[in-house]
DNA sequence: TGAAATGTTGGGGCG
DNA sequence: ACGCCCCAACATTTC
């Protein structure tokens, strides 16, 4: 008799509330990850998600092994996966760690009816939210929209505990079932690796996580509200991709930062803290906004956006994902996603503005670019983002509400930091110039060895003209 | 978690 | 000294 945990978005040991359970029963314990693409349908992890993945899964072995146990892979469908594994073990119970997408709901309820009705034990669990999504609602009885209100009940409700430690061991079974080996998975890009700057960048697994968060404690924490807008900084936590995956919780995180802030200031919420916990609330609130909306992903939240007039812009679509759109801020952003799998959230707003408004191309576009580039790809943050970008979401920035690159880029990159890293062919202009190089003059411009349309490209699109069409577009859109 | 257009105010140049 | 204009600086409104 033994245990199935069934590691899903949750790749960590401690403060895991499966792995509590289980550890609990007593019995020996078989730890499994099952490669559900199968599950997913268009919804399978993207390039850059499939490269973390791999990564996180080698130091969950790892971590496993150091604990005298192992992780079990396999592929496939669950369901089937799943009865396979419970033949091979014995297992008489399955325990996991809730998702949240529509899909994995879908299945994870096949599965629960599955096991049930062969007599096997199956519990699910909240590794991943501070609040399940179905637990709180306004007063009317409704899913919330608005995210103020939301975090108020939120802050209400949740009633921190310490987190679990990580098991010092793992009761082994007498027998290990057969195991696929990671190579196998094929999650790693192959002819060619375009990961080096992955690599560069990341460190996946728990232990990363535990490190990232340590670093964000000691350095940003209690600077977070005045430079996590600054992307030519390191004033953000970098957390988003530990978190996807469930390397770290945000309990956790909620724990270490009030507790860190408590020490440092004699203040649990100091403006640092409570700035940064307000995001790990927008994330919370993402969540809601899928449970309750399962479509988000596909459908505006605001009906009258479906009748939107966006545009086919294949040209636009291509020089933006590139970083070729001819504006600098936007094109540091989109290189620095290309490079690492990661944006900086000032700049996401920025060129997520950018696709939907001065180029008229569907969020949808964005969203789906964001889901195979991005190593923190989560479907819940990423379309709730996306549709509040475009004006079509919920508690959305208000559809007029349009980013002008430059200004953003001066306010933002003042000294124009960020660009020069990405964008090195700008690296010469002066500050004042950097954020606008077709306002330069000729002779500046080949003092700074650049030739517009050839070193670096024409704008796209006149944002003035841009900013214009998109109005004249949401009027319309009024209209009818 | 905007930007641009429009309105208001007040200091200073000037006749 | 005074009125007039200009315009920066700031505030408000509109998209």
């Amino acid at each position: 008799m033994v245990t199935l945990v069934w590691f899903r978005r949750d790749l960590r040991l401690a403060d895991n509330p499966a792995l509590v359970h289980a550890l609990a029963a007593g019995r020996p314990i078989v730890p499994c990850f099952i490669l559900d693409d199968a599950d997913a349908g268009d919804r399978a992890p993207g390039g850059a998600s499939r490269w973390w993945l791999d990564g996180s899964l080698a130091a969950l072995a790892r971590d496993l092994a150091a604990r005298g146990s192992r992780l079990v892979l396999k592929r496939g469908p669950a369901e089937r996966v799943l009865d396979a594994l419970i033949a091979e073990t014995g297992a008489s119970a399955v325990v996991w760690n809730r998702r949240y997408e529509p899909w994995a709901r879908a299945r994870d309820e096949r599965v629960t009816s599955r096991l049930e009705a062969r007599g096997i034990e199956a519990t699910s669990c909240n590794a991943a939210l501070l609040r399940e999504p179905w637990m709180l609602a306004t007063r009317q009885g409704e899913p919330y929209r608005i995210f103020t209100p939301f975090r108020t009940a939120l802050r209400a409700r949740f009633e921190p505990t310490p987190p679990m430690p990580a098991p010092d061991r793992l009761p082994a079974p007498r027998r290990w079932p057969a195991s696929e080996t990671l190579a196998s998975l094929c999650l790693l890009p192959d002819k060619p690796d375009w990961a080096g700057g992955l690599r560069a960048a990341w460190s996946p697994g728990e232990t990363g996580a535990r490190a990232r968060l340590d670093a964000f404690l000691d350095g940003a924490l209690l600077d977070y509200r005045e430079r996590r807008d600054l992307p030519g900084t390191r004033g953000t936590s970098r957390l988003s991709p530990h978190l996807h995956f469930g390397e770290i919780g945000p309990k956790q995180i909620w724990h270490a930062v009030k507790t860190h802030a408590l020490a440092e200031t004699g203040d649990t919420d100091p403006p640092g803290a409570a700035t940064f916990l307000s995001e790990i609330a927008w994330r919370e609130f993402s969540y809601h906004l899928l449970h309750h909306f399962p479509a988000l992903p596909d459908v505006p939240l605001r009906a009258g956006f479906e009748a939107f007039p966006w545009r086919e812009d294949g040209a636009g679509e291509r020089a933006w994902q590139r970083g070729l759109t001819g504006y600098p801020i936007v094109d540091a952003g989109m290189r620095e996603l290309w490079a690492t799998g990661w944006m900086h959230n000032r700049v996401r707003m920025i060129v997520a503005s950018f696709l939907v408004k001065d180029l008229l191309v569907p969020w949808q576009r964005g969203e789906r670019w964001f889901w195979d580039t991005l190593v923190d790809a989560d479907l819940a943050s990423n379309a709730a983002s996306w549709q509040w970008v475009a004006g079509c979401g919920a508690d959305a920035a208000p559809y007029f509400r349009i980013f002008n690159p430059a200004l953003q880029g001066a306010k933002f990159d003042p000294r124009g930091e960020y660009v020069r890293r990405w964008v090195p062919e700008l690296a010469k202009l002066r500050d004042a110039q950097i954020h606008a190089p077709w306002e330069a003059q000729p002779i500046e411009l080949a003092e700074a060895g650049i030739t517009l349309g050839r070193t670096y490209p024409q704008r796209i699109v006149d944002h003035r003209l841009a900013r214009q069409r998109a109005l004249d577009a949401f009027a319309k859109l009024g209209k009818t």
